[in-house]
DNA sequence: TTTTTGTTTTGTCCTAGACAAATCACCGCT
DNA sequence: AGCGGTGATTTGTCTAGGACAAAACAAAAA
């Protein structure tokens, strides 16, 4: 009854797994093993699909797969993530403040949650608020996503929500013909966006002229799109989802097809694990982000 | 110099044609025969990517591989967009309306279509912007973007600011506990958001209870989501660049996965050629969206 | 003109092997 | 006890060619 029967292009495409991977796993460690259909065809369940995105999500966390398979099947949601040691106690003061929009999210309340955070940002005036609570609250939407007290939906609806807020709050700066001007998207296979506009904020507040591509440009194309725009930066946002190792090479890829007097500036919670980069400047924090942005401009200052 | 040496894998993600494909192309036609690195892996250029993603935009126009292929090499822009033929001549009463708005992206100039368009939504109110200006641009944007006269990148950048726009909008509108529920989003690898923020934006206007989740849904969660939610109806947009082959199998797989009780909507341009489906109600037109809904509003006035 | 039927085109799936890069585990050194 | 190096293991991605079904087309019949 429940056999929905994915077949392998299926199951790729909702659990980010590729068809490499979900050969080579069943070849490897015996899981999954799916069921095949009058073709040959492998024809997933249901079950199967929903432990392979826990397992993903797991791994996501720094998890190795050939271990998570070995465990049973009763231990998964129980596990403990797996952090880097980086960054862990950060701002607890804020916390408790921040329990009440998770509440909020949890019980599936978006107009509560929107009001809640208009006042916030009443409150705090946009850089507090992005700093504070957008940057804090998106972590802790994170990691209860990852040890899996947030559903998929969950953190989706938190994510279009908070979207749709801080691009009200973008809308209404000013702009207008400013300086640096700052080209700002994701590479293919990086759909998420909340970084970008987080970091568009904090920008254009601080006077900076910024382009916001959306996300998933092809490579040659953000190049092509900076020249068009006489961009002088381009930023890059990675979420934690993105797989590592591929980063170094698009950087490199990207470095080359742009042209050299253009600045390569990249951020996001999935450069964490990258130590250094000859192709673009790594922004870890916000923090990073607005100091980098302010010596750009005092470096201008000086030269002209 | 401008061998930038995209791996098969940087070549799936720039252009969307799957390894398979790629290969399969190599073997077939002889396009594209990349070089080869140490390892005996291909490398391909970027002039091969450009090509590969040129003749990708146009079978998304309904040209086939195997004829673009054999054609030389000049021509390919030149070609002429092969359309189906229905809704050709649609609304060219007001087409030289919005040329003025397609040369304020063709020029780049954000601040000034934002501003522009701000005052089409004054002028016309919601409803009619969407239908009249909104939909119809966005047709034309994809229209000259398919006939190569945008930019990969200008298109993205009509899309974010439009998408800023209409999310403003929705945001300014009531809401509360309102009927019927419905909640809006695509499924994975289906990244176009646009047409579910025009008919959000509709619906909302007439009094429904819109959920939006975003793009991306794995199915599972979509099902899981819908009931969390209590959604009377879950709505589906496929953009014209999903592989329709696809799409019968993914609104029955979903059908299974839904409760009984809740409808399954299923719009964008993408359905066109769909002509009949048992698991979904098929609304090719915002139109069709709308009087879907008050429909559902009528019979369910009745029943109660 | 429309419908039916056969043919070609096209995408996706299959197996099984190879290898490099990342990570781990261990050892010796300070 | 912490730190750097080295070898072993784990893991993802690539390769090759074969098979087949579904879609698109073309041509013939109603």
């Amino acid at each position: 009854m429940n056999q929905l029967n994915f077949n392998i292009g299926a199951v790729e495409r909702d659990t980010g797994l590729s068809k490499d991977v979900l050969r080579m796993w069943e070849r490897r460690y015996g899981f999954p093993v799916p069921d095949r259909d009058a073709n040959g065809e492998r024809c997933y369940s249901t079950e199967q699909v929903d432990r392979l995105r826990q397992i993903k999500r797991l791994m996501d966390q720094g998890h190795r797969p050939g271990k998570l398979i070995a465990i049973p099947a009763e231990e998964l949601s129980a596990l403990a993530p797996r952090r880097t040691p980086s960054l862990e106690t950060h701002s607890h003061a804020a916390n408790d403040d921040l329990d009440e929009l998770m509440q909020l999210i949890k019980q599936h309340d978006a107009p509560g949650y929107q009001q809640a955070m208009q006042q916030r940002l009443a409150r705090q005036g946009l850089q507090r608020f992005v700093q504070d609570t957008v940057a804090a609250l998106t972590r802790r939407v994170g990691e209860a996503w990852e040890d899996g007290s947030f559903e998929v939906f969950e953190e989706h609806l938190f994510t279009e929500l908070t979207k749709r807020l801080l691009r009200q709050s973008i809308a209404a700066l000013p702009s207008g013909q400013r300086s640096p001007r700052i080209l700002l998207t994701s590479v293919p296979d990086e759909p998420h966006v909340l970084g970008l506009l987080m970091v568009e904020a904090l920008f254009a507040l601080e006077g900076a002229e910024c382009i916001p591509l959306g996300t998933q440009m092809p490579l040659l194309e953000i190049a092509r799109a900076a020249s068009a725009h006489r961009a002088d930066i381009v930023a890059l946002s990675f979420s934690i989802a993105f797989p590592q190792r591929q980063i170094p090479g698009l950087l490199q890829q990207l470095r080359r097809a742009l042209a050299p007097e253009i600045a390569l500036w990249v951020g996001g919670r999935g450069i964490a694990r990258i130590t250094q980069s000859e192709d673009g400047k790594l922004l870890y924090t916000l923090q990073d982000a607005l100091i980098a942005l302010s010596d750009w401009q005092n470096r201008r200052g000086e030269n002209i």
